[in-house]
DNA sequence: CGTTAGCACTCTCAAGAATAGAGTGCTAAA
DNA sequence: TTTAGCACTCTATTCTTGAGAGTGCTAACG
């Protein structure tokens, strides 16, 4: 009974602390402020005076939760701390039905093409959030090649029109060798056709670099245009698009308030490649995930924090959409935005071209 | 004689003036400090002192040309300050072989397609100029429709491949009213080909919407498929496309030390549109024009100047680059780089695809 | 008459000093 | 274990002061 009855205190203080370390946490979201002992017992309603609160922070601070600007400032959250937060303590929270209309709404305007939804997923995202939405297009080279159209330009080039299987088109320019007929152009069109739709680019590019591979699936003689063609095709990797948006939401915040914090921030934002990395979840792709401060391993946006998911395109592929915020980010909100959001656009695919 | 001699003293006496304000326009787009008249005595040999060239700004100053942060400091130009400069004052100023090397450099790169000139230079432009660079492709509705391509997506879409002859690309999907065949779609396609090719977007989408005009130039009822396609393809406004690079060199500038300067400018920057029509030349397409402060007419970026020229492309249309920079930027430089590249693009749609 | 030296005057900017206020940690009592 | 009370620390603001920069004016000079 006594061996009980302490762990049940200890429980109970224990689940005092989280309290806490949560009710911390949110405030610290909405003001962006150091929260002091004061500040709970106004806001929250715990039953504790300000002294017990100042106990229980100081051990949360002993926990590596909580950090202390200086002497007489009151607590912030560490790293440490929103990683507790976000994983055990924060609740999801539902978004209201004009928020879901909105993001729904967002796609009604604009669902002309692939890119336009693109561009519209970071629009909707930056809008609701107030911070910055990225979305990176699923990587071609899992698509699946649904059709191939070559057209005549000039006598040496003709354009290549790449339909995926996820409704995306790529457009690309092709160096030929010689000037080939139309009838020449339109016979290795339908031979392209025949033989690579269906199949995912990544293995159409090993194909076409391949010598012995190429004979085989045209069984024909290498120096036929056809297989130029396919070489000169399907040579170049393709890399995958970034769609930014909301980047001057961050003006607003206060902890950005000195030029130097921006700075750094955007010099990041300008190299799409590195936020392409960023956000790819390749690595680990389903569900939700949350990158907090430092996590993201990105120099200059150690003060931010990324939420980020996958989403599912017809043919399987996956892209990934994600919002960029200050680390104090009210993260239920968020998650459920992107949550929210990646299950639309999934939707959207499955539907429509 | 001694009118002349009046006069010859008046236009010597001018002739300073306008030395003196160059002079401190000239320092003053390199240190971005107030200019004193000892500051001049020290790097401009003008053969005058402290005193007398104190006179001069005062002059200067009651012409508009000049002003006074404070009683204590030295001057900066005003915004007709630096109209005088731009328009009678700077003298070119040749770029040097490393300069034009970079520039062609930059191209080599990335000639690949249409959208790669187009990032490519803006990218060129920001960085050599340490401003922003931008870039408007062609208005597609001036540009003149070299071949048109039907792509069957599924059974109630069809993929439009518009091969601009600029070498510009445009994909759109086209909603059909039913399923079309295979050999009717190759007819239709065909159809088009024959009819508009040829014929700026402009005057198709006129056609398009007009039951008249399309009965007459297909000569057919208006029912056909035919016209359905036309007119759902063509239906759409093309918007402009808009490249930015370099955004992020507007922090090194001092005059923008301060958070809410260039808040407002990153604002703007995000509106695409806004800045298509700022950087716009429709109005005055030929040569380069220098927008300079308040001269644009947008609100937030009050404190830069725009530097663009307008380039031509194969079939005649113009699209315009330009560099946007505080408004104390090296105009010599900056035009010529501007000059340069818009060279450069036109003559490289010249020669390839 | 234009030019220049000299000087008083003005304004900014940086560095200190003083003060108020916020918030903590600790102690002792409930 | 919780809480009230209090001393202590650190920040942020305000005010003052002094140095420095640069001008405008005046009077002398060529």
């Amino acid at each position: 009974m006594r061996i009980g009855a302490i762990l049940l205190t200890i429980s109970a203080l224990d689940s005092r602390k989280y309290a806490v370390l949560e009710a911390i946490v949110n405030c610290y979201s909405r003001t962006a402020e150091p929260v002091s002992s004061q500040k709970i017992v106004q806001d929250y309603d715990m039953g504790l005076s300000a002294a017990t609160l100042r106990n229980t922070m100081a051990d949360l601070e002993e926990l590596g939760y909580l950090t202390h600007p200086h002497t007489s400032a009151g607590r912030i959250p560490t790293e440490g701390g929103y990683r507790v937060y976000v994983d055990s303590l924060m609740t999801d929270q539902k978004l209201s039905r004009r928020e879901k209309q909105f993001i729904r709404d967002g796609y009604a305007a604009a669902t002309r093409d692939f890119e336009d939804i693109m561009e519209q997923t970071s629009k909707i995202l930056s809008a609701i959030s107030h911070h910055i939405g990225v979305v990176l297009s699923p990587e071609l080279h899992e698509s699946i090649l649904r059709r191939i159209e070559l057209i005549s330009i000039d006598s040496e080039h003709i354009l290549a029109v790449l339909l995926m299987a996820s409704g995306a088109v790529k457009n690309q320019v092709v160096p030929i060798p010689k000037d080939l007929s139309d009838n020449e152009l339109y016979r290795i069109n339908r031979i392209l056709n025949e033989k690579l739709a269906g199949l995912p680019l990544k293995q159409i590019r090993q194909i076409s670099q391949d010598p012995v591979k190429l004979k085989a699936i045209f069984d024909q003689r290498l120096s036929d245009p056809i297989v130029t063609v396919t070489r000169n095709t399907f040579a170049l990797e393709q890399e995958t698009h970034v769609y930014i948006d909301g980047t001057s939401n961050f003006f607003s915040h206060p902890e950005f308030g000195e030029v130097q914090k921006i700075e750094s921030l955007f010099r990041v934002l300008e190299q799409k490649k590195q936020i392409a990395d960023l956000l790819s979840t390749r690595k680990d792709p389903l569900g939700i995930q949350v990158l907090i401060g430092t996590e993201n391993g990105c120099e200059g946006m150690e003060m931010c924090s990324i939420v980020r998911s996958s989403y599912r395109v017809r043919g399987n592929q996956l892209g990934t959409i994600g919002v960029i915020g200050p680390t104090r980010m009210a993260y239920p909100r968020i998650v459920s935005i992107v949550k929210y959001t990646s299950q639309t656009i999934s939707e959207l695919f499955e539907e429509s071209p």
